[in-house]
DNA sequence: TCGTCTTTGGACTAACCGGTCCAATAGATA
DNA sequence: TATCTATTGGACCGGTTAGTCCAAAGACGA
């Protein structure tokens, strides 16, 4: 699909879509024009269309991977462990650190995947796959308290994680509309209540 | 700001804010035009600007406001009670009833508010007051439940609600990213559970 | 019936946007 | 050096969009 790429190509390519990450996150894809990417990577039309050839789609993808990919990695090591309370513990305050020091607030995953269902329906899919692979790994978490007899032998991992992904997206959102880190706190201490009762 | 209506203009804007409403649930205001509205109402351009004057951004400033009738009306009579635990499963499975019988997965109004965050913010804070006043009755009814002895006397309501909220809103998020009812199931039995254990 | 205000129709515009295209340049390889 | 490919610049285009404007039609009270 892509031309092969030299180190140069490789790190224009890697410019445009950390800056279009961006401002994807800041003013959402409607609200950013591919004119916009290029003054602000210093690019011009034909390079957008040679990294990505089929258009802002494809453009909007590969911001998806890009940020799926940090965000994720921000929750290590606590994301991948999550055995004890201690690691859920360390993964809710990783989580509330990173988003608490972005330059805008709201998910980059989360917002992006709610505004393409509307108008890219199969790129949209594709953001949700990355949001269903965050939550396996948080279900992954919830299998292993379990399976160590912190949770009840009768809990459900998927239902489970589920309320836990949910709280912390709708967290996020609540962050975005009242730009502030409280929401997502008090959804993440409330996850982490509901789990323990559990 | 708007001229004074007879009964059939009332009608003709009523018309053009529920239709519009239905559209940009379904595909977001950036995916909606005013000539998608102008044929879907049967109206021409200049009745859309005789009804709302400030354009596209007042009409959506209208749909929200419409939106958010509707949506706090499915939760009556639980909503503006919640006084008990069974007023809570009551407005839990309202929700969950009023959510899945709409023709469109997602929350009009948490959507919408993400959406406008980067493209509009005055009206997006506009959207947001109407999410805050909706948290505002959970926060009443957490209240309720503090001052009835059901939850602890040092619960604190405006972080409580704010997690029944979150959970609202991000299940809300995931029933429309993955077209199922069953995160907003997960979402608010977790919440529950959480008000339960405080 | 007359006059006024509301309602409606629809042509028009200016700006913007995603995308195409062609030509020039830089860099790697042989 | 010669050549092939990757990279870059930027003009250009067709379609769409929000918004404007003017005139006609309808409603209703005096």
């Amino acid at each position: 699909m892509a031309p092969q790429l030299t180190a140069r190509g490789a790190a224009t390519r890697a410019r445009i879509v950390e800056s279009a990450a961006e401002q994807v996150l800041a003013g959402g894809v409607g609200g950013t024009s591919l004119d916009d990417i290029r003054a602000d990577t210093e690019t011009s039309k034909s390079q957008l269309f040679h990294y990505f050839p089929g258009g802002k789609s494809e453009l909007v993808g590969a911001i998806a991977s890009f940020q799926a990919d940090r965000v994720l990695t921000a929750q290590e090591p606590y994301l991948s462990r999550l055995a004890t309370w201690d690691d859920w513990r360390g993964w809710r305050d990783a989580v509330v650190a990173h988003y608490g020091s972005q330059p805008h607030w709201g998910c980059p995953i989360g917002a992006l995947a709610n505004e393409l269902i509307g108008t890219d329906p199969e790129r949209a899919a594709e953001v949700t796959a990355h949001m269903d692979h965050w939550r396996g790994l948080l279900e992954a978490g919830v299998t292993r308290l379990r399976d160590t007899g912190e949770l009840s032998p009768d809990a459900d991992p998927r239902a489970l994680s589920l309320a836990v992904f949910a709280s912390l997206q709708g967290g996020l959102l609540l962050t975005a509309t009242a730009e502030s880190i409280e929401p997502l706190e008090a959804a993440l201490d409330g996850a982490l209540a509901m789990l323990r009762a559990a």
